[in-house]
DNA sequence: AGCGCGATGTAGCACTCGCTACAAGGCGTC
DNA sequence: GACGCCTTGTAGCGAGTGCTACATCGCGCT
């Protein structure tokens, strides 16, 4: 019967996995619980309370993310930052990344509801996508802080249309980029 | 008692007061009630069932927002692309306009999970938005449809970021949109 | 073998959710 | 006044919420 301990560290990819399919914000602990072939119950026990098990589920989907990002990318630099946002965009855009900014935007929402945990990891989560951006900007860009500003601005502005079905707006915007 | 019948015409401002001042994702029949001086009961009985409402609050909404934009803007044009991204964001960034971004990700996170009141909401604000840009881009834009898509989503961006508390990211890759 | 303690199952609490059944009120029409 | 209908109040349903009390299981230690 598999009787293997559970602890956070067995609990969080089943977790994750169902958050990621179900959506963060109306997730509820019995559902959650029945992803992980557990109790509400035993939830509660290994996180104390669901603030908590949220929150450590935060760090790890934001973890997740990152490796994600890191292995679907290539390693080179963009030609242009014009070229770096549609590169993003791209790569974005395939079904294994939908999953994932699906839960952004309940977080975005989380936080401009002023939800404290949402406002810390989305925070580093943009701390890591602009380092991101900057290390994948032309060598040659003559103000690769700005820049890099810039470009993921233009980046979350084109998901957020994309989210709401207006993806033509987000790219059609592109081509006025500087090259 | 000011017994006045209730209508769809008198409860919306009430209840758009309220989703306003606490959200939409996670407004509950109960507490609108109470903050339209009826009962669940009545709400239910007036809009026939709760996506009903929210429809027609959104509708509501939308025209309230519009309406704000129109009378918070100066008539005229900006000076340049920029220009005008900077002042959107300096008067959406005003305490009136709050609330309405604190809805608009709600709005935004229920489009993410498929509900499609919301995307057709969102489409349209966004259609309208388009235009409001479009019409206030400088008048010698080389392409203004091309320019107000580029500026739009730019706007957008910013106004993510700073629902995540980091506008200084949003508001830090301004001096690298071509003047 | 027996003890101790962390891990787990069962049952339940008090509450909120959207929605409904039923009956009564209020008002216009004849 | 009497009828009829739109509107409203009271009460409640069944399901779901986060969380807890209590008892038990099973493993490691001595």
């Amino acid at each position: 019967m598999a009787k293997t301990r559970l602890s956070r560290e067995t609990l969080l990819p089943l977790l994750a996995a169902h958050v990621l399919e179900n959506g963060l914000n109306d997730a509820s602990l019995r559902p959650l619980a029945k992803a992980a072939g557990t109790s509400d119950r035993m939830l509660i026990y290994h996180f104390g309370n669901k603030q908590a098990l949220v929150a450590a589920l935060l760090e790890y989907l934001a973890a997740m993310f990152a490796a994600s990002l890191d292995s679907a990318f290539p390693p080179g630099r963009a030609d242009t930052r014009r070229a770096c946002v549609e590169q993003v965009l791209e790569i974005t855009g395939q079904p294994a990344f939908q999953q994932f900014f699906r839960l952004w935007w309940d977080i975005v929402a989380g936080c401009a509801a002023g939800n404290r945990a949402y406002l810390q990891a989305a925070g580093s989560i943009m701390d890591m996508l602009l380092q991101w951006v900057t290390d994948h900007l032309p060598a040659d860009d003559p103000d690769p802080q700005t820049g890099a500003r810039l470009v993921l601005t233009q980046i979350e502005g084109a998901q957020m249309l994309a989210a709401i079905g207006r993806e033509d707006i987000g790219k059609g915007g592109l081509s006025a980029l500087e090259t």
